[in-house]
DNA sequence: GCTATTGCTGATATCGTTGTCAAAGAACAT
DNA sequence: ATGTTCTTTGACAACGATATCAGCAATAGC
C-alpha cells in the first residue's frame, strides 16, 4: 500500500535493475528497448504501481497534458454537449480539459489566450462558435503556432483542422419541406450577426424559397440574437403586422420558443394558424406543446470528432484524424402542418 | 520582445541582482525581504514580463492550482451556472478549473478520484449534488486528505466546508402561498430519491399541508427524476385519477414543464384549471406560457462562494471563507393563481 | 563588552521526469 | 582480423521553480 508517497521512475528502475533512462523510454514507448527488459519494466511498474508525475513531465518535455475549450456561448446546451464529447475523448487519452470563458469583445483576446497558454503549458485549444468566426484571433493563434482546432458551422478553408456543419444546406432542406406543405408566407428570424451560422442558414432560406419563386416580405424578416427574449420581440413584430406569415422559421429553438410565447399569448393557434419551425433540437424543442420542429446538428459526436483532430496533431501517440463536415438532420414535430385551406 | 524563450527566476535575479531564492520570496510574498530589494525585484518582474512556470512550481511545492469540478448531474443549466461561479472565482485567483464527469453509481469512485488528484496534483476539489450526498465518498476523501468544499441541499453536519441552500424552507413557504390562495388539493412530484434535495423538498410541502390540517391525497404524489418525461408521466396519472388536484408542485421546473405539456395535450387550462409550481426558476420557467411559478436558488452565487471556500483552506493566501447557508427566493408568475370559486 | 536574537540574503540541494551523448556489444561488410 | 553500423543501455545534465540551511549584519538583552 503505496498511499503516502508516491513511486517515483527511481524506484521503478532498481525494481527492475535497469537505469531510470530506461524507465523512461518503456513508459514513452520508445524504440530500440529490448522486449526482455521491457517485460521486466512494465512488470516492476504494475507490482509498485508506478504513475508517471504529470508535473515533471511538463516541466521537462513543455507538454502539459491538457487542452483546453475556449468558448462565449450563451446557450448552455450547446456547450454542455460540447464539454461531453470533448470529456469521452479525454477520458479515453488520459488528456485532461480546461475551461477558458472568453469575450468575443474582448480586443487582447489572443494575447491573452497565448499568454494563459504558456503559462499552463497548455497543449492545445478547442475554439467553438463565435470565437472560430474571428480571423484575427486564429491568425495569431497560427502565428503563435498554437496546436488547436475549431468548430464552426463552414468549413473555414483558412483553418487546417475544423469540425464543420452544414447549416446552409439544412436550413435550405427544411424551407423546401415547409414549401412543400403548401406554405408560401414565410417569416423568418435570423441569429446574431457575429455568427457566421446566422448568414448561412439565412441564406440556405432565401436561397430555397427564392428558387421556388416565393417572394421575400421584408416585414417577415427580423434579426435576433439567439435568446428567447429577441426571438419573443421578433414573433411579437411579425404578428404584429398587417398581413401574418403562415410560418415562422427561427434560427434556433430558443427563439422560436419566444415566437411561440408571442403567439400564444396573442392567443394564436399553433400549428393551425402559425407553424413554428427552430434549429438545434434543443431540449425544449421537445417539451413545448406544440412540439417543435427542428433541425439536429450531432454536436457532441462534432466536438468528440474536435477533440480527436487537437490530439492527433499534438500528441504523436494518437492516430490522425481528418477535418469532417457533418450532416444535419430534419426533426419534423408538431408545430408543422399542411397549410389548411 | 521575449516571445521564443521565456523568462525565468534566473533572468529575473541577474536582472535584480539578488539570488533566485530572494526573486522566488517576492513571487511568493514571503515576509522578511526588505521594501527595497522587493521594489527592484518586483520592476525587473514587470521588466522583463516574468511569470513563473506553472509546472516548475508544481513540481517543486506539490501544488497545481488547479481544482476539479465533480459532477453527475443531468441539468445542463445547472452544471453551466456552477461553471460560471467557479469560473469568476478562478479568474480571479489566477486558478484553473478542471471537469470531472463522475458516475454516482460507480463502485471505485473515491478510489478513481483520488488517483486522479494525485496524478495531477489536483489542488481540491468542488462537489456538487448527488455526488455531495454520498457520504462515503467524502470519507473517502476526507481519508485520503484531499480539500474539497460541497454543494448541498442541507447543510453537512459532516462536512466542514459546505455550501447549502434551504431547499425545505423554500417548499415551506411555496406550499403556504399556494394555500393562502385557496388551494386546498394539491399533487406534489418528488424527485429522484438519489438526491437529498427530493426528501427535503417533499417534507416542506408535506409539514405545511400537515400543519394547516389539509390531508395529502396519496393518488397525487409521484416520484419522478427530475427530468421532463419523468414530470409528464407523472402528469399524466395524476390528471387521470378521479379528482384532480388544482395544483401541482413538482420538485423541478423540468418536470412541472412536463406536468405541463401533459396539461395541455389533455385540453386542461392552465391556471384556471390546473395551476403548476416548479423549482429552480431554471430559464425554461419563464419561456413556458403560461410561465412557472417557481423557487430560485443562487446556484452561480453558491458556486462562487464554494470555490472562495475551497480556495481558502487550499491558499495561504486567499482569505478564508466561512461556509453558509444560501436562502431562495420564490418567484410568483402566470401559473398561479387564486382558487376561483 | 559579550552573547542572544532578529532580519535579510544567497549557495546549493531538490522535486521527478526527459534529453544528450557516449559506451558497450552484436551484427555485418570488407 | 578489422572497420563500420546498429541496437541497447546508462551516467549525468537539464527543466524552473521551492526548501534547507548557513552566513552576516544589526539590534537587543544583560
Amino acid at each position: 500500500m503505496s498511499k503516502q508517497m508516491s513511486v517515483t521512475i527511481k524506484d521503478v528502475s532498481k525494481d527492475a535493475n535497469v537505469s531510470i533512462k530506461t524507465v523512461s523510454r518503456v513508459i514513452n514507448n520508445e524504440v530500440n528497448v529490448s522486449e526482455d527488459t521491457k517485460d521486466r519494466v512494465l512488470q516492476s511498474i504494475l507490482k509498485l504501481g508506478f504513475k508517471p508525475n504529470k508535473n515533471a513531465q511538463s516541466l521537462r518535455s513543455k507538454r502539459s497534458y491538457m487542452i483546453a475549450l475556449l468558448y462565449d456561448n450563451p446557450n448552455k446546451h450547446y456547450l454542455a454537449d460540447i464539454q461531453s464529447g470533448i470529456l469521452q475523448v479525454c477520458k479515453e487519452t488520459g488528456y485532461n480539459l480546461v475551461l477558458q470563458e472568453c469575450n468575443y469583445q474582448n480586443k487582447n483576446l489572443g494575447t491573452e489566450i497565448i499568454e494563459f497558454i504558456r503559462d499552463f503549458q497548455i497543449d492545445g485549444l478547442i475554439v467553438t462558435p463565435p470565437l472560430s468566426d474571428m480571423d484575427d484571433l486564429l491568425a495569431s493563434l497560427d502565428n503563435a503556432k498554437v496546436h488547436y482546432s475549431i468548430i464552426a458551422p463552414s468549413d473555414k478553408r483558412t483553418s487546417s483542422s475544423y469540425v464543420s456543419s452544414n447549416d446552409y444546406d439544412a436550413t435550405y432542406a427544411m424551407t423546401n419541406e415547409i414549401i412543400s406543405k403548401g406554405h408560401a408566407n414565410i417569416g423568418f428570424i435570423k441569429g446574431h450577426h457575429k455568427h457566421s451560422a446566422s448568414s448561412l442558414r439565412y441564406k440556405g432560406f432565401s436561397d430555397a424559397v427564392t428558387q421556388m419563386n416565393i417572394p421575400i416580405n421584408s416585414e417577415w424578416v427580423k434579426e435576433g440574437d439567439f435568446s428567447f427574449d429577441s426571438g419573443f420581440n421578433a414573433g411579437l413584430e411579425i404578428l404584429d403586422s398587417p398581413l401574418c406569415p403562415s410560418v415562422i422559421f427561427a434560427s434556433n429553438d430558443y427563439m422560436a420558443a419566444g415566437v411561440m410565447k408571442a403567439a400564444q399569448m396573442k392567443g394564436i393557434k399553433i400549428p393551425s394558424e402559425l407553424c413554428i419551425i427552430g434549429f438545434d433540437d434543443s431540449p425544449i424543442a421537445e417539451q413545448l406543446w406544440p412540439s417543435l420542429s427542428t433541425i439536429r446538428q450531432p454536436v457532441e459526436e462534432m466536438a468528440c470528432h474536435a477533440a480527436k483532430i487537437l490530439l492527433g496533431t499534438v500528441d504523436g501517440l494518437s492516430e490522425k484524424t481528418e477535418s469532417k463536415e457533418f450532416k444535419s438532420e430534419l426533426i419534423l414535430r408538431e408545430s408543422l402542418i399542411n397549410l389548411s385551406g
